[in-house]
DNA sequence: TCTCAAAAACCTGTATACCGGTACTCCGGT
DNA sequence: ACCGGAGTACCGGTATACAGGTTTTTGAGA
């Protein structure tokens, strides 16, 4: 049952401009998709195509296009002649997610550390790096971006697009239970030991290892799973 | 380098209705779609917004919005200012389509045979028959419906809804290739042993054997990857 | 006939106008 | 004070008009 567009005070949108020289479906879909999966947009928020449109002082269709991006990625629900809203995170979805990303990011891991790839051993370094002095900064958003490199580069320096892109639908899913797991208890470096470890197996090129801390890596965010299905919460979906 | 607008002959659109009371793009997606993976609309033909918003009586915008969604599978390339082409068949597509199929779908059947569903066995196993009988038939289409229902049932009968719609974005790509084999040489109904392979498993409720007979399954389609790749054809992009 | 530049004919990208439909408001009857 | 229904404001769906850019055409001049 959809929400109802006046219940709710206006949305705050994150300002941005668009820069008319790339297309902008495009950029509007990035500043929405940022917004909404790091919560700045909370769900049950109701968007409206004029509004952005105005806020971003684009015309509605571009913003239309963009919109029916984050439709078919399930981070917006639009009711037709009643509205369009952030949809709640979904518990079903996000185990969904965690399955899709153990299943296709296992896969990317055993052959990268079969390939034994070394500016793939390289950019992952880095990211590592540059993900731990995020997070001794308490850079929340930084780190997460450096987590995002980190596992791209699996898939990009092995020309995985689609598998990435797939990967990448479930992140949406997943990023706004991180946020919800970090505002609450501040678990903004876990993911790094479970990366070292990965990044040894790549080391040695043992696919078998690095497909095992891969799996213990993603399997990880389990837990938030389960506490998102115990406990009550406004963005959260109750069955 | 796009290939020019004007080179090409008129293309082939199928011809159909759209019904007012659904959403156009929907129906125009559906339509497109259909016609680009059967290659009724042969790779490399040019398609204008304008054009098919005329063939259909609907305006650009829901056209532009199909147009959107068909680009984001690589259905379609779309060339600003110059052209929206249907996307050649890329092996590199194939492969990882192959790869992400063998993946998800590995899973499923696994999840499958585990929960032990006679609801799931009956529609399988009613797909199955219908499959078999338009085989006989020698209708492909339905052939390939049938076929599309028993992978499907696997998915949608635990609610496994994401990972279908990333396996049914590599389907879109295989489909085209599958095409091309039956029309050079009919292997319409070599699906049929496989797919009673993984029906005999899932009625043992034997997760080990379902996993390992679609894994043969999906891994069959390999040998036209190799194929298409050693010989040169219109449809097919050239690395 | 050949060359080359101007212009027409396309394309997609964007903006704007209109439509049908839903939800909210508010006023009048009770 | 309560209830109901007409009016209104707003939403997404669609159609149309305009803009920017590339290709093809074309025709004037040599």
């Amino acid at each position: 049952m959809p929400r109802l567009a006046r219940d709710h005070q206006p949305t705050p949108l994150p300002a941005a401009a668009i820069d008319r020289t790339m297309r902008a479906p495009e950029q509007v879909y990035r500043v929405l998709r940022t917004a909404i999966v790091s919560l700045a947009i909370p769900p049950g928020s109701a968007l409206s195509e004029g509004e952005v449109g105005a806020a971003y002082a684009v015309s509605r269709t571009p913003v239309r296009e963009a919109f029916a991006r984050l439709a078919e990625e399930r981070l917006l629900d639009v009711f037709p002649n009643l509205g369009t809203f952030v949809s709640l995170i979904d518990p079903r979805l996000i185990g969904e997610a965690i399955l899709i990303r153990r299943l296709l990011e296992g896969e990317a891991v055993s052959q990268a550390a079969a390939s034994r790839d070394p500016a793939l051993i390289s950019e992952m370094s880095q990211a590592l790096a540059d993900h731990a002095e995020a997070v001794a900064a308490g850079d929340a958003a930084a780190a997460y971006q450096c987590d995002e490199r980190f596992h791209r580069a699996l898939f990009a320096h092995q020309g995985l697009d689609q598998m990435w892109a797939s990967v990448d639908r479930a992140r949406a899913q997943l990023e706004r239970v991180h946020h919800l797991m970090v505002a609450q208890r501040g678990a903004l470096g876990d993911a790094l030991a479970k990366h070292r470890a990965i990044l040894s197996a790549l080391g040695r090129g043992d696919p078998y290892a690095a497909h095992a801390a891969m799996h213990v890596h993603i399997e990880a965010n389990a837990v938030f799973l389960d506490r998102l299905a115990s406990h009550s919460h406004p963005f959260v979906r109750m069955p």
